[in-house]
DNA sequence: GTGGCAACGAAAATCGATTGCAGTGCCGCC
DNA sequence: GGCGGCACTGCAATCGATTTTCGTTGCCAC
């Protein structure tokens, strides 16, 4: 307990205990092959002794880079909610495994309220040599502006139409799609979109769904509009949203969701009002988490491969650290079907 | 394009712009009272225009403190593995949380292959103000060593006894207490344990269970005593243990499984096998991640208050920056009962 | 004995901020 | 008019490393 907190050991103490001059420690640590190599192993042996560690903000002032990738995550849209979306959360260990294993650190920041420069000023701090932004929420602009002068920055989300920033992510408009396109053949004619378009990962969800319903009303007068029901992120946002629709009185035979999460709150909604999934109504998700297997009855989704989805974004951003501007890269989402899609009997 | 990566400005930089000295400017940006306030007006529009932001490397290096904690996963037991365990991911998106929330950003971890001073490295690198280590797995040793001498280390999982470093988790025996008595009073005779009892927490769990056992087993010789199946944390592991089981022709009626992750696995295994949930085996998670109330039969298991817990944890962490030597803390886990174990007709 | 080369190690500059201390100038008061 | 004091401002040291520069030493050959 007595010992506790005093001072780190520096490199001048190491020096000082060895007879040398920090120069020397610092090649020494270093390997530099001009140091006398009994003379290495002494200083080794001393510092090991002392439990000394060279201070990394020291190295990195120096150095110029910090060996750290900065992963933010904006959340414009919900502010001061917390983040718990699997999907994301997911996305985040395995960021973790793809850094660590490239040997940098990673910096992990949730903004609250982004302000005008936030990212700039998370940028110029310093604090890292890359940043993974996950999601665009509602920050395309800030995005725009910031990439035309800084290299090493990623996003993960869909690629919109007009954004120069690199992006990684699975083709949401044919996810959705695919899906659309599945319920049609199994016989659905009335389906409802549940989640927010303004959102650009969700605008090219709804973007797909409305577009194959728009195709293929040509040809069949049954099939009902487009129609998107708003949801918010909250636990029950989705919930909320259904038995309202319910209770509208609109008629829906599926539902297309923004999310699994949105998805598996629409499902407990329908049951709680006595529909039947898939009988009833059929629900699909989107992101394939692993609730989504599990859900009764499971849950029909969009599978994303998520340590594709990470290993390419680390991947994309060490090439951009290295001075490549490599473009944006779009992964293929696999429509999986289960039973909360089946065809009625 | 062409302005891609020009050097960041300074403080010098700024300085040159207003005409004043950088201490001027430093004290500007820093709200002191001893700059007129015309010129700190003047100091921070020019900064503004620049795009100046402090370099954090230099400021950290300078106050000695990086205004970061350090979140570190040791993963001694399985390397390699990447950490999917959804309870973990999400307990990492909650420390974010209250990190931020406490104005302070989080350097994320993993350490792949601990060596024997990888803690000491991490603190003495100076990289956080203080360390958060989830999960002790293997490392108790290193953990003790290091809390003798460092204040601001909390770690999350159960309290074992001799340790002296500061820990915050869930009443791991209680918890696997309350699951036990539960099964035996709704006539189950014979347990199994799924799960590692190597490992810190999973041995106090495994202790738990068996202790209600083998204290039922005095009045009721019916009772098979405690049996212990050691998993894998693969993703298939505990589905091939209990694959392994059943092909052994062991006779079992309940499986106390040491978390969730391995409860949905065995569910798996069960189905596969022909065995029904709960009429043949009941069956019994820890953790209750959001999965579990999805699961088909829903999951009976330990609630966690992942919230509280993250909190719990950067409190403490927070108060033992300021010097406090705080004790561990046990929090309460609270027995869900839900189909998997549901009473035999 | 001396020139020259190789091998080493120390001094000092540098990275970009913060801050104690030492002015400087101006005002007011006696 | 002189002086104390207040309100600012800037110099320079400091944080702990890395790296360039430069001076020294030892050794060998001629």
């Amino acid at each position: 307990m007595s010992e506790r907190n005093k001072p780190a050991a520096t490199m001048a103490d190491i020096a000082a205990a060895a007879g040398v001059s920090v120069s020397t420690v610092s090649r020494a640590l270093s390997g530099s092959p001009l140091v006398a190599s009994a003379k290495v192993d002494e200083i080794l042996r001393i510092a090991r002794e002392a439990g000394y560690v060279v201070n990394a903000t020291a190295r990195n002032l120096r150095l110029k880079r910090t060996q750290t990738i900065g992963v933010v995550i904006p959340l414009a849209h919900e502010t001061g909610q917390p983040l718990t979306d699997p999907f994301l959360s997911q996305m985040i260990i395995h960021l973790a495994d793809e850094i660590t294993l490239r040997g940098y650190g990673m910096f992990l920041q949730k903004v609250l309220a982004p302000g005008r420069d936030w990212l700039q000023q998370l940028i110029g701090s310093g604090r890292a040599d890359g940043f993974i932004v996950i999601g665009q929420s509602t920050e395309r602009e800030t995005l725009q502006a910031v990439s035309d002068r800084y290299l090493p920055l990623v996003v993960w989300g869909g690629q919109l139409a007009g954004d120069s920033y690199c992006t990684v992510g699975t083709d949401n408009r044919a996810g959705t799609r695919a899906v659309t396109q599945h319920l049609l053949d199994t016989g659905r004619r009335r389906l409802v979109f549940l989640g927010n378009p303004q959102l650009p990962e969700l605008g090219l969800r709804f973007a797909g769904y409305a577009e194959t319903l728009k195709e293929a009303a040509k040809h069949d007068a049954t099939i009902a509009p487009p129609r998107s029901v708003s949801v918010h992120v909250t636990a029950n946002g989705a919930y909320d949203a259904v038995r309202e629709l319910i209770a509208d009185g609109v008629e829906f035979d599926a539902l297309v969701c923004g999310s699994d999460v949105i998805a598996v709150s629409a499902l407990r909604a329908l049951t709680s009002a006595g529909l039947k999934v898939p009988q009833d109504v059929a629900v699909a998700g989107y992101d394939d988490i692993p609730l989504a297997a599990q859900t009764n009855p499971p849950l029909t989704t969009v599978h994303q491969d998520l340590p594709l989805a990470a290993g390419t974004l680390v991947e994309r951003l060490f090439r951009r650290m290295d001075g490549h501007d490599l473009p944006s890269v779009t992964l293929a989402g696999d429509l999986v079907v289960r039973e909360s899609t089946a065809a009625v009997g």
